[in-house]
DNA sequence: CGAATACTAGCATACGAATGCATAAACGTC
DNA sequence: GACGTTTATGCATTCGTATGCTAGTATTCG
């Protein structure tokens, strides 16, 4: 009934070239209804003493082989471009070949899986979905993987110890070739495990992680934070600076409070600890935050935000106070998201590059994956980039 | 070296209840570390005749039954819950259970899915991520997902045909349980292809799905259009409304320029060409195209623009162009994606529930995975809601 | 006391593809 | 014409798990 004409008519009919490039297509197929054709030579399902339906869905290299008269291991040959020790017919070529179009054969990816082959696959861990921070890198990843014809499960921690550990039960169930992650929780110790059980190619963003095989990448967030603050206090002339940011050791917010704390101190300012408040990453939290830092009897004139979904909510808990962004505080945030330039006032921050980040990691997991590179980890450091529009 | 101590202390210790309840859970590894123990009763690996030397990084069922002295069958039998019929003596299950925790052993999903079992993942293909209107929506599946214990893989098209073609390739070559999708190419016959091919349970966003077995969640975005219209035209009394759209015959957009031209029409206002403007669904097509209405020598003195993010560049343009919003233009939306209510003027929108879709889709898979619904395709309806905000 | 009936647990096989090894045919050489 | 060599293909096994079938041991019944 169906002609499925779309899918009949894409250009991908380049299962092993003569020149002996190979790809891992199979498409083209004739006529893709099964079981049904019923002229064919021996097309008839072989499984046909069982008491079950001989309706047989998927198309194996068991039935191509049948079709083309040979075994399904000269099947697995002609497709996988035989290695070079042994040669195959032009003539057995061909008619496999044509077997493949006509019965619509399509490998089956878990089968290579389970052999211990490739799995075509790669998992990502993210901590959540819905920070614009991650999109880019999530879709260099992504994009770098399908260029490679891989697959990405994408998994979202929401910054939870526990599905952190979650996501590593589950490569050790599902082993996959490569994992990219953004930890907030998990230590070298995890990551050995995850390589040495799965033994998957691992990348991390996190400048804390130092396992000899996971390579890192990471901004220089610490440096960058130093100079807006001190820029804040040195050209703006801030004396009193509160700070919106998250509860966790590993974190980079730890980090950019260290590196916040430094500056203050070193132009010798006083922080008191009321101008230090917490959130968890969302717009909510900043809203919170700030509301709590504009009810001090003596607020802030400015606020470094850890990050820009909680700047945002800062500025919103600011303009319902009636407080003016600048005039009356100043606020900074830190990821440069799209958002932050569609804002009113638009957001200063500390732009960083998750799309490079996650191209690096990509590209650092594929070349273990291919065997381009079998080093020890590397490590990719990224400048990140103070931006003053209009929140300052 | 390593003790692994976070992973270690999970709480999942629920392969198989006593109680008959069952969990796909095996872990508190005591020593995760293989092929090290030594003192095993016969734990040295069973490939010793192999040339490789003996490191055999994952731990089988067959390695747990020769430590609990039983057959890799039984040790199946008391991990699955062991079909009725056959009963496994308490001892024997506490034996295995222990050989189950002392060798860390997690069973290995790639082989279930070659045997045709479950493979415990869905596959999922929007559009875009970088598009918040899609985040609830993964969101929602994902955690429906992880609920079920599944891992969902992601993929965008970027609206292209020829990705959502690879997406069903894809799905032929490594089928998965369930398949959610956003099409805005495919038609029933590509979704009939992964349905015969793959056996998946399929659900889509899109009203022009009718395939008998494929659930479908939609929004009613064209009444909510011609509300939106009509109340520019009744309460605000625009008589020049202008259009931002995208091309494309299935899609949403044509369904919502159709309901706006029926409203444009019953008001017998005039609708010239110019006020057609097409964009591809980003912030910046958006501001192009708001440029080109108000460079128009009688500009529209309101937008219907089809989705937030063309909205926010159309706003964009406004403000460069020196232009009021919504005193000399007014705008509207589609979509309410959180930013709609962090630019200024906030944008007046039609509010989509994507995380609603998102969790009807997942649900409606599931059911069907499950084997809780094995009737014909449901359609799952969703409201759509006008919200006021500044820019109108 | 022998036989019927629980209980248990192991053996063998299948899933789909890749690959080492054996084999068959064709050809050339002495 | 026997043998070595090349060329082309098939057989059998492997990956880790689930499951139908078989077989053995206790328990109970006639």
């Amino acid at each position: 009934m169906h002609s499925y004409a779309s899918i009949r008519n894409t250009a991908y009919e380049c299962i092993n070239l003569p020149d002996g490039s190979k790809a891992d297509f199979a498409v083209f197929g004739r006529s893709l209804r099964l079981g049904g054709a019923g002229t064919d030579t021996n097309g008839s399902c072989s499984m046909a003493t069982r008491s079950q339906p001989p309706i047989k869905r998927t198309v194996t290299m068991q039935d191509v082989g049948e079709r083309a008269g040979v075994s399904q291991s000269t099947v697995s040959r002609v497709l996988s471009g035989s290695s070079p020790g042994i040669p195959i017919s032009e003539e057995t070529r061909q008619r496999v070949l044509d077997a493949v179009k006509e019965l619509g054969y399509y490998p089956n990816l878990h089968a290579g899986s389970l052999r211990g082959q490739k799995t075509r696959m790669i998992s990502m861990m993210i901590a959540d979905i819905g920070n614009p921070f991650y999109h880019p890198m999530v879709r260099a990843v992504q994009d770098i993987a399908h260029g490679h014809r891989y697959d990405v499960i994408v998994t979202n921690t929401d910054h939870m110890r526990e599905n952190e550990m979650l996501f590593c039960e589950s490569i050790i169930r599902r082993p996959v070739d490569g994992v990219i992650m953004v930890p907030y929780h998990l230590g070298n110790e995890d990551i050995e495990m995850v390589i040495e059980r799965s033994g998957a190619a691992v990348a991390v963003l996190g400048q804390h992680i130092t396992h000899p095989l996971a390579d890192v990448a990471f901004g220089d967030d610490d440096i960058a934070t130093r100079e807006a603050v001190t820029w804040l206090i040195e050209e703006k002339g801030h004396r009193r600076i509160g700070f919106i940011g998250v509860t966790n050791r590993f974190s980079a917010g730890e980090r950019r409070r260290l590196a916040f704390l430094e500056s203050i101190t070193r132009a010798q300012l006083a922080f008191p600890g009321e101008y230090h408040q917490v959130g968890d990453w969302s717009p909510e939290s900043g809203e919170r935050a700030m509301r709590r830092l504009l009810s001090l009897p003596e607020p802030p004139t400015a606020v470094f935000v850890c990050n820009d979904l909680m700047a945002i909510g800062a500025i919103e808990a600011a303009v319902q106070a009636g407080v003016r962004v600048p005039e009356d505080v100043a606020i900074i945030g830190f990821d440069d998201i799209p958002i932050a330039s569609w804002t009113r006032p638009r957001l200063s921050t500390i732009a960083q590059f998750p799309a490079a980040m996650g191209e690096a990691m990509a590209r650092a997991i594929f070349e273990r994956i291919d065997g381009e590179y079998e080093g020890p980890a590397r490590r990719f450091e990224f400048p990140c980039k103070f931006i003053e529009r209009e929140s300052t």
